[in-house]
DNA sequence: ACAAAAGTGTTGCTGTTACACCCATGG
DNA sequence: CCATGGGTGTAACAGCAACACTTTTGT
């Protein structure tokens, strides 16, 4: 191979909702080989005049039908032996999202979700970006570190369906009774007077954070 | 231009220290143009035979003549403008040094250190990726994410040194017998038996990191 | 009325904050 | 012996951890 100064680049999106107590990632299914039948991340090729933000957004965009997300940079991956077809640089973004909407929700033949933990025969080395970026995205909603987990939960929600996505984060358990009071009592949730009654058991409490107190706060 | 599916990187390197309780970065000068006699980043293309991280160590060593460093990959930039030749996409790469070693103590006439809230006329767009990146690393120092914190005072210190650095990197004045007490009532730090006496006053117990303790530790 | 899930109360501990005071060195 | 800087003490308070108990729903 001969050496040179021109790279092909290419940018990933890793795409996240808490769903279902869960952190979960939305991935494609490839069609063509290399790789035929085995799930990928999204990606598309860099072009020499676009910059990397648009292009993610424009990954974003397609997979979602969404406009708008939290979005952010993470690690560039650059191992020679990533792609067969030659060497090609991956920058990887982490979008984060709410499952609820669009027909996100529902997964399709070449669209779904799937827990980090429990993923797909992965083409490319996209097993191995999926886990450098997720242990980095949990340790952050672990401390809500750049506002991880507000970021995680933009519209209402009770306090036990948040316990449960931070518990499986954490991969600890918490008691009830402690989370329950941390976020009330520290005023860092915001009681929308809805309830939600889904089963047996008494009704949960919507809040909603309360962006002012949590916007920088350490968990 | 022509659209195209190659592009040129550069690896570029924040080489930062604790020094004299300021956050410093080592720059270097440019001595051909463009930008002839303004400062820069350290940085070196990258060929289509080198990984980023091989190509940030490679101008960690021709920079400071050492090995080994806490070294970890930052952001990407790729605006189309950052460089008058032409679309160049930046990746940067922190390192943390112990400013007490070699011949990088003494500024000479290409290489300096500056603080990072003080710097010189910089090239490119080099002072918009010192600013975003020093945003990060003081970010992590604050509350040690990464062991930042630890990384900057791998060697023995007196607390207040360390205190001088924090609160400078905090923009906020702490309480030196409440910041002393932290650290040694929760075993953070060692005493080595040794003492400083720099000028006037009772002399300072020289400390190190308890590494056990302080890895993973939030401040 | 019973199970299941959500919410409230209490107590002790740990760490933070806001203070005043004592100790070791150089001039 | 006094200025300078480093180390120790203490009391009030906030947040966390470990507990038992009560309330609201579905069946």
């Amino acid at each position: 191979m001969e050496k040179s100064y021109y790279n092909v680049l290419e940018t990933l999106l890793l795409i996240y909702a808490a769903d279902e107590g869960k952190l979960k990632i939305y991935l494609k299914k490839k069609n063509e080989e290399p790789y035929k039948g085995y799930w990928t991340l999204p990606s598309a090729p860099l072009d020499s005049e676009t910059t990397l933000e648009e292009n993610a957004l424009e990954i974003y965009k397609s997979m979602t039908n969404l406009e708008e997300t939290t979005m952010f940079q993470s690690k560039a991956f650059s191992n020679l032996d990533r792609d067969p077809n030659g060497r090609i640089i991956g920058i990887s973004f982490v979008a984060i999202t709410d499952k609820g909407l669009t027909d996100m929700k529902q997964n399709s033949e070449d669209k779904a979700w799937f827990e980090v933990d429990e993923l797909p025969k992965l083409g490319f080395d996209h097993e191995n970006i999926i886990e450098t970026v997720s242990a980095e995205v949990k340790k952050k909603v672990i401390s809500n570190y750049d506002d991880m987990l507000l970021a995680f939960f933009p519209s209402d929600f009770t306090l036990p369906e948040l316990q449960n996505f931070y518990e499986n984060v954490l991969e600890k358990p918490i008691d009830r009774r402690n989370f329950h009071k941390k976020f009330v009592n520290q005023d860092l949730v915001i009681d929308t007077g809805f309830k939600t009654s889904k089963g047996s058991g008494r009704p949960g409490t919507l809040y909603r954070f309360n962006q002012d107190k949590m916007k920088g706060k350490r968990i």
